[in-house]
DNA sequence: TTGAAAGCGCTAACAT
DNA sequence: ATGTTAGCGCTTTCAA
């Protein structure tokens, strides 16, 4: 069942005009005559006549909608980033269509094809923890293809990128397990071949050295998926409670490694922050009602989601190739609460 | 900067054919000779030819995109449902394009003229808290244009609706608590214009009578924005715990008036279960790791997004008028834990 | 087996 | 001030 929408001919039927002029009259264009201006929008808002969005897309050639690609939307740092690209979108009159890659490669290449074959404007990506390929995305922005990084971004490619400052979040929140009295300290980190794991472990690494702590491999556990899968947690913290001397405090790289840690101390009876403390990069508005209260980074999602996406539409509609492309870096924030800091337990 | 295409009318002149000729080699007609298919085949898949779903769209008069209009993304309840819808929507060659109302009505009304307006094929609503005009949907229904509610359903439309058992979640959880030797239980519930909210009120109503406890209206406190706002679940429960008889246990119709009411009594020292006991509805899937766990009701949230998909999209693609709706009702999931359960708290 | 032409809804250059 | 026409990319009669 088709649903047969009113276009400009009927309009141009019912009034005995041409539809060109019809056209003109509904862009208030400055030759049609008041009358038939009126005339015609009289007429065509009582049928409640809407312009048909698809024969404008084919027309001009852009369909006035962005893709937006993310692992998991069912994840609070991106669900708060889609917020605030839609309030950005919304106003300047783009649709947002969603894909998720689940933190599949794979799912990754079909979606970038799919929404590229799907005539949109420009992508939003925040890439998979499983890519290592850019294949899929270097060929559509060889060929001038809007492309705007966030969170997870590549250095392979020059395109505009919104980060947080990653490498300054896991050193002060390293830095804050130092000055709580710790001195063994685990890192549990996401994929390898990401850009924020990379930049998270550097600061988790320096900020060690500024403490004259020393740095141990075996203190670096990464989880490919991101903590997605409990098990990947469980097997990289078993393994980190191994070590001959067991960390005394752990820092969680990811959202989901941050509470699946907990879940795996609450299963095998550890106590936070007694036995081990924990501090995570985690934008879960409930980590204060956890048990115990989480200590946490925290990213500014939202606006993450709103400068990437000025940055965007900026590029999209921009008469010329844009060929100076800006890295934007905010910071993230620390908040501190009893997983990492005793005097706060009750 | 447009990012420019190849067309079928590229490939025509390349190989000196006509845009007929290559749009039925594309397609595989039998009036195509196989060499020259084969030709057509190759070169297209050379250049990496994409058909443009703009242009079909305006000759199909679709564009094999759906709507979905819910409060809030950042809600896990929506967030898994989005998933199913999305798996079955990529699946069967639909975009998804999604808007939040926040529940607001005035915004639920503007995303809804907004995306009709985009022509959309049909469009998975749960209405906002504030709804209760609905002239923005029956004006489109009424023309013939394919909508499915899910969740939130309302009582005035002939569609197809995907629901969960409200009155048996609410009932069971009622019935949790009397068994565990509560006696004064009271409801924080949602928008009284909402279809959960009467249903899950009748569900706690029944629980109570069955159990020979009297219903006490002043036991029931509704939060316009099911809250979302921390503010109304304040005042709702400041209300509540004033009452004579102070309530001993609470029955919280909706995720976030479940976890702003834990934060309420975190933030008061109102131990819970032994204060007061709490069970509410919630899709988190941290419930687990709150302090104290949380007892709750879950939705089969995936689910209800695949079915409301299939049921839409099978509406879409039938070839006459949908006369006869369906109301699927799926099974709520009661877990227990320590917000009910004294036996369990560590 | 292939090509020419019309049409989906709309706009804009080009008449009149 | 209004109408005619062509064209955006594609499919599909109709002709050859």
């Amino acid at each position: 069942m088709k649903f047969e929408a009113v276009t400009i001919k009927d309009i141009a039927k019912a009034l005995g005009l041409s539809t060109s002029t019809v056209s003109r009259a509904l862009r208030d264009s400055y030759e049609i005559s008041p009358e038939t201006k009126k005339k015609v929008l009289e007429y065509s808002e009582k049928i409640n006549y809407r312009p048909n969005p698809i024969a404008l897309s084919l027309k001009e050639k852009r369909s006035r909608s962005i893709g937006i690609i993310v692992c998991e939307i069912a994840n609070s740092f991106f669900s708060q980033t889609i917020n605030g690209i839609e309030s950005i979108a919304y106003d300047m009159g783009y649709n947002v269509i969603i894909a998720q890659s689940h933190e599949s490669y794979e799912r990754e290449v079909l979606n970038v094809q799919y929404l590229a074959s799907r005539s949109i404007d420009g992508l939003l990506v925040s890439v998979s923890s499983e890519t290592k390929d850019l294949e899929h995305l270097r060929n559509l922005h060889d060929r001038g293809f809007p492309i705007v990084f966030f969170d997870r971004v590549v250095d392979e490619m020059e395109t505009h990128k919104v980060i947080v400052d990653n490498f300054k979040g896991a050193y002060d929140a390293t830095m804050h397990l130092v000055q709580c009295g710790y001195r063994h300290i685990a890192a549990l980190a996401g994929s390898e071949y990401l850009s924020i794991t990379k930049e998270r472990l550097g600061g988790y690494r320096k900020a060690l050295e500024d403490s004259g702590l020393t740095y141990n491999e075996n203190y670096v556990q990464h989880c490919l998926h991101g903590g997605m899968l409990y098990d990947e947690v469980e097997d990289s913290l078993t393994a980190l409670l191994q070590q001959p001397q067991k960390p005394d405090a752990i820092m969680a790289s990811a959202d989901k490694l941050t509470t699946n840690c907990l879940r795996y101390f609450k299963k095998r009876k550890i106590r936070v922050p007694d036995d081990v403390a924990l501090i995570g990069f985690s934008n879960l508005d409930l980590t204060d009602l956890l048990s115990p209260s989480l200590s946490v980074v925290r990213q500014p999602a939202f606006e993450m989601g709103q400068l990437s996406t000025e940055l965007l539409i900026h590029q999209i509609e921009s008469k010329r190739p844009v060929k100076e492309f800006e890295q934007r870096i905010l910071p993230p924030q620390l908040f501190i609460r009893e997983s990492t800091d005793r005097t706060l337990v009750r």
